[in-house]
DNA sequence: TTGTACGCGTTATCAT
DNA sequence: ATGATAACGCGTACAA
């Protein structure tokens, strides 16, 4: 019924509950008959060692770090609120939360980031590195005192991080594609428009590629127009997006990897009521998408759940930190909304 | 830095240990004067009470059940194994996770399921009550008595349970007709064909209706056929499809809430070369639509993530039986699969 | 090499 | 109405 204790193994081994310990946690200086009866102990009771006790008796804290771009990025702004609510939801199990913001645009502003991670002792951090990748040296450093490295929603090279917590963005290209495919049944002819922040954050670059490839293998008979960069700027979206279509009236749908988002919904609203409406694709459930499916301009909004985002990689760090180990991280599975599966708004809730 | 105690508590409101302990756990027998200054203490140094203490001082362990349908249903065999993959791994924070099952088709089986669950004295039971209406008196007592209860996957009224802990079916409906409708685009006529295992399981019903409210209202240049209804039997379904698909050549879509998939794939794969298939929409990741999905009989499957399904419900037990805030549970989002997007296949990991 | 005993923050019991 | 204190299971300093 109870579960076995430490105390309850050393006396099942004949043992003091100092060499019971010395046992489980390989401390040394244990005979090798001493270590055998403990460890056959542990087996025959079906030993469990406490987590909770441990932590105490040490009193423990789990000091965890978020470090997120600046910027008034919707999606950015989102993951900034869920970390301090889920903080605040964390302090009875004694995990902190803390959010730094660093400036992409700044060289070495994410060098300084992290050094003050490690000055203020986190246990862990997780970081949104898309466009960071010179962070990987620090990250090594960082990784190779002990600390826990996750990336969130943009992947780097495995040496800088322990995990990604994120969505598999070729695959939401790829999803992209086939979701736009499904508007195109019977070989209907059309032609799709990509519209990417920037090609060189990778994972737009990674969803663009993804969109490429299924396009071209599983629907030849739409075509892929050439894509637009527009640096989350929905101005530059609103333009350039306009532009296209009154170059190619023959686009028929629409994939934009992310940003800027409001400049689409803006283009689309102001679309000639004869011009045919293309299928619209987009990245990431936020006010400005959630308002385009609602007035019917976009079709469909793959969405890596932020909120799953973040509680994933609390528990990572936190399996981490107690050296347990970690189940194997399977990539987030983008949640997919239409008009008709809308999440009701959510107001922050208080402190 | 460190989180205050409730002896620093006791200490900055001059009262004793035991004082504060009453005030806060509300034990009654302390007087205005104190309880006011313990308050305050509590206000002033932010105290949050450290539940691993707690649940140390007391050997708490949590002990929550499962009850789950008896029978081969691919998805119900899923959550079973999500169960005990979940509870070996949450041996360390002294959660135990029991699985119980129940003969849907033997009256007064969950009755006494329900019994034995509570004689074995459990915190929390979470369960699949689909087509259980009848239990809702038995889960009322149960809750009376102070146990928490989760409906999981379909619902109950709400005096029967605490939380429901999974997708919203209706919405989930919709979405299947989104993706049907999509696939008709420019008023492309067609005809919906809706298979469901039966129409007396609320999840099934609700999904149902959702499908045909949203067709009707989005897309009335696709018709909508009578419903079959196939009881969870591959053969059943294998054949009633058939014939539809026989008299109504002009069927372009199914939409299957659940049930009986692998004779859906079977029948699929046996449609003569030169039909255009219809675009197919089914619930559930199991190894037999996954097959769908790769075969490309089926083009859309909407899971509703039962890995997340179990997970929530743990957390969600836990958080309650610590008579902690439970936050709002929304409804869980389905996850949506194509080809492009399938996970990995994982194999069960061993204990 | 091995063993003992104290402290972690809380609950519960037994005084005052 | 309030106060003191022994558990709970673990890590660890210290003793043997």
């Amino acid at each position: 019924m109870k579960a076995p204790t430490l105390t309850d193994v050393a006396r099942h081994a004949g043992v003091s509950y100092a060499t019971a310990d010395r046992v489980i946690n390989g401390r040394g200086k244990v005979a090798q008959k001493s270590t055998a009866k403990v460890l056959q102990a542990i087996e025959d009771l079906g030993y469990v060692r406490n987590v909770a006790a441990a932590n105490l008796s040490q009193s423990r804290v789990y000091r965890f770090a978020f470090v997120l771009p600046k910027g008034v990025n919707a999606f950015i702004q989102k993951m900034r609120a869920l970390v301090s609510e889920m903080s605040a939801r964390l302090a009875a199990d004694r995990i902190t939360a803390h959010l730094y913001e660093v400036d992409r645009f700044v060289p070495g502003a994410l060098a300084k980031v992290l050094e003050q991670v490690r000055a203020d002792g986190h246990d862990g951090v997780a970081l949104v590195a898309s466009g960071l990748a010179d962070a990987v040296p620090a990250l090594e450093a960082l990784r190779a005192e002990g600390m826990v490295v996750l990336t969130l929603v943009s992947d780097l090279p495995e040496t800088a991080r322990a995990h990604y917590v994120g969505i598999d963005n070729r695959a939401a290209g790829r999803t992209a594609a086939r979701m736009i495919g499904l508007a195109h049944p019977d070989g209907r002819l059309g032609r799709a428009l990509p519209v990417v922040a920037g090609l060189e954050a990778q994972d737009h670059s990674d969803r663009f590629e993804g969109f490429c490839e299924t396009m071209a293998q599983q629907f030849p008979h739409v075509a892929i127009a050439r894509e637009i960069e527009v640096q989350d700027r929905p101005d530059l979206m609103e333009r350039h997006v306009a532009e296209a279509l009154d170059h190619a009236p023959d686009i028929t749908a629409i994939y934009n990897t992310g940003g800027g988002k409001s400049g689409l919904v803006r283009c689309l609203a102001r679309l000639p009521a004869n011009r045919p409406r293309p299928v619209v694709v987009a990245h990431d459930l936020v006010p400005s998408s959630r308002e385009g499916l609602l007035r019917g301009l976009f079709d469909v909004v793959l969405d890596q759940r932020p909120d799953e985002e973040v509680a994933r990689a609390l528990s990572i760090m936190r399996r981490a930190s107690d050296k347990l180990p970690v189940p194997p991280v399977e990539p987030i599975v983008p949640a997919i909304y239409v008009r008709e599966n809308l999440p009701p708004v959510r107001q922050a809730q208080q402190a």
